[in-house]
DNA sequence: TGTGCCCCCTGTAGGGATTACAGGATCAAG
DNA sequence: CTTGATCCTGTAATCCCTACAGGGGGCACA
């Protein structure tokens, strides 16, 4: 068992290799976001490459908001040999709309914050522009 | 106090105006992101258009991922008379730049999620171009 | 074959943000 | 004045994690 490529991880090393809390992999494993690894015969939790990949992939989606139920309805749809593409489209269609609101959402954040600082003077002037931006702000649209 | 335009609200016309749950609302008071409103001799709360104007803010942000703490950091600043330009255009750059993060990443998702979608048959192909990207997904920096 | 030390095991408790509920009072319309 | 909707308060529950306590495994190294 010496070095190279060792093809199974204890839950700290998958922790380390994705940067999901330790803790935290014990509980997608619990509301099944992380499929049940095998177990060494004391008991340990030994994962596969398989399980990085999809750890990671959980971590990325969670990271930009993607509730817990959407990515398990994802990753339900990706088991060996379960149905495919036509679900998983409308599926992948669906975030894809939610993507793209949220990015428009954020361009107009973020046109109002760059235009808004860009006007700050930076000096104690009690007219400021920030706050201005916040007491009236221009629609958003929805939300 | 018939029609036309009714100046205050109750807590139930101000979640129905904002959006936000009626029970959040008075969470928000609790923990000092929303100001604490009027009350009737009756004791029920009684809110002003400002309310309506902040808590919309809120929820904006609130929906885009900004923590309240850091909700609260900038709404109070913009308090009668309070500190300013300075201070603030601080809070609004770190906050920029936090947005443009999240633009860039969810950029990169979305990117992602369309060419995917694209290259969905839309059949029933056991070879799902999502469940591929979601086992073999490209790095996408970070995260 | 021991014997350390580190990491892992389980169950459970904590915490932040929000939502829900129970039991009672107020509002406002008829 | 009655009544149904809405509000009040305090508290419990929920969700998503994260942390802790106490008791073993795993494994290098002598």
């Amino acid at each position: 068992m010496a070095a190279a490529t060792k093809r199974t991880l204890s839950r700290g090393e998958l922790s380390r290799r994705t940067g999901v809390n330790s803790e935290t992999i014990r509980y997608f494993e619990r509301i099944g976001i992380l499929s049940t690894p095998q177990r060494t015969q004391g008991g340990h939790r030994v994962y596969s490459q398989q399980h990085v990949r999809t750890l990671s992939f959980v971590r990325r989606a969670r990271g930009l908001g993607f509730a817990p139920d959407e990515v398990r309805a994802i990753l339900d749809l990706g088991g060996p040999g379960k149905a495919c593409c036509a679900e998983v489209q409308e599926i992948a269609e669906r975030h894809l709309e939610q993507v793209r609101a949220k990015i428009a959402d954020l361009l107009e954040i973020e046109r109002l914050l760059a235009a808004t600082v860009e006007r700050c003077s930076g000096e104690s002037d009690p007219n400021c522009a920030v706050i201005d931006m916040i007491e009236h702000p221009e629609p958003v649209h929805s939300m």
